[in-house]
DNA sequence: GACGCTCTGTTCGATAACGTACATAAGCCG
DNA sequence: CGGCTTATGTACGTTATCGAACAGAGCGTC
């Protein structure tokens, strides 16, 4: 009763551990708030933890020197923050903060490490093998953000991150200002009030003070880049083996 | 003598590696020419070999549904291209093209995952360590790129990229069309013309025909975006023990 | 129930980059 | 050397996004 708000299951990636894998580090995974907003990470400041988020979702972005931001990936249930200590970086120049608020789980650097250098001998290790599959996939999303960046309009770049950011969540629901959206995709607020409009007198979304309920989400995906179905894709190829593990998701229930 | 136009030490991932690991893949190592505009990997495509740059420079980019393409990341000698195929992905969605003719070795994918997988039991391999620190500044020069995007004028990205490429040639000329420019960065033959002009009037280029030269690099780096310091404090953090075995770079004799 | 903060809607001109079109010039090849 | 291909220079109107300014409206708080 007490996991009704978690359980590690619900990150795909300790999801679609080995038992063997999972039972050592069950006991090291600690259910963590993640508040909204909340700083996980600094540019260049060093992970303690790596985090595997369950409901949150996490933003990695950067800032720049004149204060703008731009989000070049997100981390939901599917993946973990805190690559680069796996990587061998330690830091990165980026910035994770919460961008939607819930819950995670999270493990020392330390442990993983250990589990993450595990050798089979003959193989690399299962969970080695995963990171860095999920690894690659993270890679693709960045690079299509560059992509998208470059070529797409605000509205399109508005459905693309609704879509992933929706992904990611148990329902249609996010609770999340324009202002928010703006500065994840580095753009004026004004900006996603107009595509928001637009997507709203469509009967895509409807929303009401930072809420945001998706109520066609098909209708999305016909206004949407390619980016959205390029990042998707990559995600559900290198990570299918972890997606078949899954227990359906509940999508028709409420 | 017949080395003259290559060694593998050129590359810097190459000559970062202990001498033992070195000894074993040398035998496979393939020098290859590699000419302006070759594709090595399709987007999608099975990567057979992965390359390590000596001379030559790989473009990674994204070709998109309309034709436009951009380059989110570039592979000279500081790096290798085939990330893929060790990260457990063994292929990505963009697409790797030469740009900028020369010379690099290539390897069997086979023979580079026995190295990587070859782990000292108490502790990962070297190869695999060297190699996903590079991934990590791969990564960062990936997100600055999406970022520069988003925020930066041409003229500044046009900066970033002649000062990133420059870094990766011993002259300081570049072979180069100011059409193939614009492809790279994503904009305009027109937009690079008119920001090229501004640079030469300056003082800092001056360019004929399909050849840039430098003639200011520190002109270039006053009008450079942040994008590009990022990028290479990154490199150099990552990979700081690359650098040190180098040879200093025969900068100031031509 | 009134207040006030914050979010949202809307406007305006400014600007950077686009798309198109065409002129000029450089270098290659016969 | 002369002609052709291809790169570069320049101009035009068009567009998306920006930056700033302000009005209205929702929602929590007292």
């Amino acid at each position: 009763m007490v996991a009704i708000m978690s359980t590690p299951n619900q990150n795909h990636l300790l999801a679609a551990l080995p038992a063997e894998i999972l039972e050592r580090i069950s006991p090291h995974l600690e259910l963590i708030s993640m508040p909204l907003g909340e700083v996980l990470c600094e540019s260049g400041g060093q992970l303690q933890y790596v985090y595997f988020p369950t409901t949150a979702i996490v933003s990695l972005h950067y800032v720049m020197e004149n204060g703008a931001s731009t989000e070049i990936a997100g981390v939901g249930n599917e993946g973990v923050l805190g690559i680069s200590l796996f990587m061998g970086g330690n830091t990165t120049p980026s910035r994770a903060t919460v961008q939607t608020a819930g819950y995670g789980y999270r493990l020392k650097g330390r442990l993983l490490m250990e589990e993450f250098n595990r050798a089979g001998g003959r193989r690399t290790g299962a969970l080695q093998n995963l990171l860095l599959r999920y690894t690659q996939a993270l890679i693709t999303q960045m690079s299509q953000t560059a992509v998208c960046n470059r070529h797409h309009s605000v509205e399109q770049q508005l459905c693309r991150w609704l879509l992933l950011t929706l992904d990611r969540l148990p329902s249609n629901e996010l609770t999340m200002t324009q202002e928010l959206i703006a500065g994840m995709l580095g753009v004026r607020r004004e900006g996603i009030t107009e595509a928001a409009g637009h997507l709203q007198q469509a009967g895509f979304i409807r929303y009401r003070r930072g809420h945001i309920t998706v109520l066609d989400r098909s209708g999305l995906e016909s206004r949407v880049c390619e980016c959205y179905t390029v990042v998707k894709n990559e995600y559900d190829r290198l990570l299918c083996d972890v997606r078949k593990r899954q227990k359906l998701p509940s999508a028709s229930h409420g």
